[in-house]
DNA sequence: GACATCAATGCAAGCGCTTACATTTTCGCC
DNA sequence: GGCGAAAATGTAAGCGCTTGCATTGATGTC
């Protein structure tokens, strides 16, 4: 007896729900699970006693006997950035039309703690993976192999990748943000952007940006690279130090943003003109960016629908179908008001 | 053999591992569990063969064996709204420092489906549920009890609920906000609302407007309530229903600093001076609320460290300390330039 | 050296379910 | 009504782990 005098039930067991509908336990386990492979008057005898007792089976017994859980696992960077939440929200959607179940880990940007979620998931019995970028320990993906586990890469598109990708070109699209950024006539770039080390997307939309410029015949040394953590705030600090730049850039090329976003704030603080004074760019266009004042110039990502085709996919291999898929998402140019050409 | 001839490889287990150690599982078990149970020379030659075989215990197993899982579940209304994101991370943050792993499912706002994920969890073995919002079909609270998980609700706090409650008083915030608000001259006052149905955080800050009119005697019939889903872009067309309005508020309150912020765009868009022809308030403070131009006069939420507080009261509940503490977190008004006095 | 004591380890019974296989029931057909 | 095939149900062996209890081994005492 618990305090208040209730006792604290057993959970009632299939063998509970066989024994009150007068049949084995197997029989209650079909009807759960294959209804079609018991008789009409059986099922709702043993229904009856389902509801009845109130039961609810066991998840970590079922998985232990049935190898198969009906769950994905997915990873992703951190929680608080809207562009996850958004994909995976969709992502889980379409899981939930197949009934399938979604287990989140987060792994805070940390390659390690995401290889011990990576395991965790694993161990917890997750059918298959979602994972966030495709830069990590080959050892992982082989070790997924040998666990025979399907794994989808979402945020990149890697022709090359052994597993299939469902994303974007990172590289192209911030290539072609710069062009248009250089056609309007800047030379003097800064970048904020996520730490480069560890994060494909990050490290290939800086490439991106060299390309550009190389193209157009600008120095490597006329671009400014500023690392930070992900954050509105974060923006803001590194734009202060972007305007303490010797020979100051007169456009600030952001990751994403939430960073561009913060950058606009604090440069209006510091009473410097959008874009007149200085231009920015974002990654994304979430909400905000329509929100911002000046609107943000920014690269169009369809989230929803990456994580939408993402579900599609892994559901697919799970069932054993068509097993390297790969899927472009295509993005496309947002210019807005936070672009324009240099005054000087 | 799979496609490449690398046979899929039993995961080891731990007979696989008690058999390459040459110990009895029941010693393997005990090495990973209560290492201080074992003697060191045995200890070493038993992680050793963990390491060499690259044993992960089965968690489905562990489970339905140990009765425990270090599990501990969250059901969130949606992933897609930062401030539930955000303490849900600090929560995290905390679980992990005493090497507890979060399950986190998100119930779209519906009761059923949360109730259908509540069953889940608890099927998968959480030891204990982080629940938003404590109005629910009082027939939840009773399963938890009977199966023994503690529970913990938080983002509001209610000194009689029959469970914890970890979170700030909506209705007072909501209040003292509507109370600063009629102090300035407002008189005829809109609120952008999420439903206020089965939301008991969106009914009592409501109450909260209500209450505070009522003290100033101005009649009920002046407050116009808007009823939308979650969105910058939902905030926005509700504003242009209130702007339909006869006899125009002068005053829009909004339930969350994004409805606010989508709020205050789409009127400057339709021409209008905020907060000269028009005021606007948020809810929670988050960070758009100080880049929105002008700035969001809001309430202030201190949404980490309630889920930090949620967490160390939930893990005392599991290990059976100190089990109905309820815990105020205080609100503060932050008051930024989105609200002036009326001009007419 | 025998014995008591306690630490270390092993044995084996489950935990609640699924499922291959065995058995029983049902049903169509002659 | 009896037969055989097919459908329905039952039997029981695990799935991989933990843990109470039994056994063995180490240590100290007289």
């Amino acid at each position: 007896m618990n305090r208040d005098d209730t006792p604290i039930e057993r959970n009632p067991t299939l063998a509970d729900v066989a024994r009150h509908a007068k049949v084995s336990t197997a029989t209650v386990s079909r009807c759960l699970n294959s209804p079609e492979r018991v008789v009409e008057k059986t099922r709702t005898k043993v229904l009856n006693s389902v509801r009845e007792l109130g039961y609810t089976p066991n998840f970590n017994a079922r998985a232990l006997a049935a190898k198969r859980t009906n769950t994905i696992g997915a990873i992703i960077p951190t929680m608080e950035n809207a562009i996850f939440a958004r994909g995976l929200q969709a992502f889980q959607e379409e899981l939930g039309r197949n009934g399938i179940t979604l287990l989140v880990a987060s792994s805070s940007y940390q390659a390690d703690t995401e290889e011990e979620q990576i395991r965790s998931l694993v161990s917890r019995g997750a059918d298959a993976l979602f994972l966030i970028g495709y830069n990590r320990d080959p050892k992982i993906y082989d070790f997924l192999r040998r666990q025979g586990i399907p794994a989808v890469v979402a945020w990149v598109f890697d022709q090359d990748a052994v597993v299939p990708t469902v994303g974007f070109d990172n590289f192209t699209a911030m290539k072609t943000l710069a062009e248009q950024v250089i056609a309007m006539g800047h030379r003097r770039i800064a970048t904020i952007t996520a730490a480069v080390h560890d994060n494909d997307r990050a490290s290939e939309r800086l490439r991106g940006i060299r390309a550009a410029m190389a193209e157009a015949d600008i120095p490597a040394e006329q671009l400014s690279i500023l690392e930070t953590t992900y954050g509105i705030d974060e923006g803001g600090a590194a734009l202060e130090k972007v305007l303490g730049l010797p020979d100051r850039p007169t456009v600030v090329m952001c990751g994403n943003d939430v960073l561009a976003v913060g950058a606009i704030a604090r440069a209006k603080e510091m009473g410097l003109r959008i874009p007149d004074d200085l231009s920015v760019t974002g990654f994304d266009d979430i909400e905000i960016a329509k929100i911002s004042s000046p609107t943000l110039t920014t690269v169009h990502v369809p989230h929803r629908r990456m994580g939408k085709e993402a579900a599609t996919l892994l559901i697919d291999m799970v069932n054993d179908k068509d097993t390297n898929r790969k899927i472009l998402i295509e993005t496309s140019l947002q210019i807005r008001d936070s672009l324009a050409p240099p005054r000087d």
